[in-house]
DNA sequence: TTACCGACCAGAAAACGAAAAAGGTCGAAA
DNA sequence: TTTCGACCTTTTTCGTTTTCTGGTCGGTAA
């Protein structure tokens, strides 16, 4: 049906306009049902619970990120430029992402399942993008001095990285310039 | 008086005790006196109060830590190589230093004083270690393709991405070969 | 005078219970 | 099929009381 999945947009583009003003915990479902212009029962025709709304929300961004870091990707032929593309890009988007805030600031309670799925489905799909881009390096020859062996550990620190300035962002400091520096320090040693 | 300053000494470790075990809002002043052995008001007698002990471990655990930075920078030569020790020993020492968790983790109020006070003089003397080591790096020519005016913002960096991999420690990962992957990074490139 | 402590105070935090709000269900109407 | 109001249950909020804790003070012993 074409109303169903607009209806379920509808709501979900309310959600997020009331979670980015309220954070996750401080909305509510009448909140959202009042900026979708619905009862608050319509919701649960729509969703099983709030929980499922917010999933749905953060797998949308992030796998809209994901698929422009591959985008901005396919643009360059080096892994090195590659590699700090995906740096860069990363850390920006996630800086501009609603869901994540919630997320950074451990506004849910720990241990929700579902929030570990969605680190773990977002993990995966980084290093996905990450080791094709390593192995396709060290194919052309670029990145050959990294051993076969190293190459998933070198994703994960890589990462890593992308987790631990997005978080040092979300609480320290708002510099785009630093980013920029500390991916090229990164991508092309000091 | 010689006395004195080993009663002090003495109020320090075991607030140093207490404040690994309960951090810092959880340990109360007689968690304090009891492990030191004197009475609640003795404390008062040798410190203005809760926040002049912290304060003072805190600087103390800080200045050990710019200090063994130091003397372990001074056995390399090489620019690279000492801001590569700079990353590491930093990164390491911080996670085992007991009075960062609670600043880490905003377990103190916001605004205090003397947190600002205590953040400004570690920025500030990380700042010099670093510098000298960028200037002394171009005079060189080891690092002769960073500008001058490039130098602070790049030392700017540097320190930032010390404190992003240190919270990053605190709160996600425990795994001291991550840091030496992504300080080789930092330093020597991808 | 120096080093220390017990008794005490005021304000902060914890505990608590009642009231309000929130998430979620269901039957019925449109 | 879609929507909603009434309703139930659980969670959160909030005002109040009680306990705890940082900090002071007067006194005491060496």
């Amino acid at each position: 049906m074409e109303k169903d999945e607009d209806v379920k947009k509808s709501i979900l583009d309310a959600s997020r306009i009331v979670f980015q003003k309220w954070g996750l915990n401080k909305s509510t479902m009448e909140d959202i049902a009042r900026e979708t212009g619905k009862g608050k029962s319509t919701l649960y025709y729509y969703f099983k619970n709030k929980e499922e709304i917010f999933e749905t929300i953060a797998k949308q961004e992030f796998t809209a990120i994901l698929i422009k870091v591959q985008s901005v990707i396919k643009l360059e032929k080096s892994a090195k430029e590659k590699l700090k593309l995906y740096l860069i890009t990363m850390i920006k988007e996630i800086k501009n992402t609603v869901s994540i805030y919630p997320l950074a600031k451990g506004e849910l309670k720990a241990n929700k399942h579902f929030l570990n799925e969605i680190q773990k489905y977002l993990a995966d799909r980084q290093e996905d993008i990450v080791m094709e881009i390593l192995i396709e390096g060290q194919k052309s020859g670029e990145l050959n001095y990294l051993k076969a062996n190293d190459l998933k550990k070198a994703a994960d620190v890589l990462i890593g990285i992308v987790r631990a300035l997005s978080l040092y962002l979300f609480f320290d400091v708002d510099d785009d310039e630093q980013i920029d520096i500390a991916v090229k320090f990164i991508t092309s040693g000091i």
